[in-house]
DNA sequence: TCCGTTCACGCAACAGTGTTGCATTAAATT
DNA sequence: AATTTAATGCAACACTGTTGCGTGAACGGA
């Protein structure tokens, strides 16, 4: 059903995502947040915000997922064929802005494309 | 430091790949092998197949870890450009033969790719 | 501004996947 | 057969994420 009311908590997620690519896990976030926030609080609103079509989330090699602010979707449904990226060096993770197509087999019907790329990103690679 | 001894829960998981090309969890894996084999064993056989380039690893959707045979590595490092398919009515989960090449900005050093596809399988979309 | 509704919160307990320490068992080597 | 040491089983743990429930706070209406 999404967010309904305009809560400390959800002002301090959405303030950590911002308006940029850089996707957060709710580990990170709770980090973030600090004073006495609730993991439960923070992975219900995650939920919530998925929903709404305000974040998408995608899972990370290290098995854990990891959210960011959706550009171009709707609670309609997530729309999401760009890759994301890790650098292995400070860890952090964001969106990229191609779109990928990856070509598979005629028999099989694909409707998801996830795409993890890992890396040493602009900052760690100098 | 990989396996060493011939053992029959071993040969029981190299067994369950076979020469095939299907991705399997640790779980999958249990319940194939059945009688009485604990989790820590599999896991331990995993690693340690993982070491010796016999099988690769990567994580779906789930935020589960599967494992397939390499046909192509060795104990020096895994190559793994190849996709991954997942299909969403019957869970099984399969390596694609094409390999992957993604462009990314050109700040960015990409050294791993990633990558999951889900939907029908031939057997499932009929 | 107060009040009532109901969403959101914190807490505790739990679920699932995967890991670690340690004592025991069993492959491989002699 | 005896010895060595890798592999196993067990229990306990770590981590991410979830659920139930009682309490608190956001919002709408009076």
């Amino acid at each position: 059903m999404g967010v309904q009311r305009k809560t400390k908590t959800l002002e301090g997620i959405l303030g950590a995502f911002g308006d940029s690519k850089e996707a957060l896990s709710a580990k990170m976030l709770l980090n973030r947040l600090d004073d006495g926030v609730n993991k439960t609080t923070v992975y219900r609103l995650l939920d919530k915000l998925e929903d709404d079509g305000t974040v998408h989330s995608f899972v990370g090699e290290d098995s854990t997922k990891f959210y960011a602010r959706c550009h171009t979707c709707t609670g309609e449904g997530h729309r999401h064929s760009h890759p994301h990226f890790q650098c292995v060096l400070c860890d952090k993770v964001h969106c990229l802005d191609d779109e990928v197509k990856i070509q598979a087999p005629a028999h099989l019907k694909v409707t998801e494309s996830h795409v993890l790329l890992k890396g040493h990103c602009g900052r760690c690679s100098d």
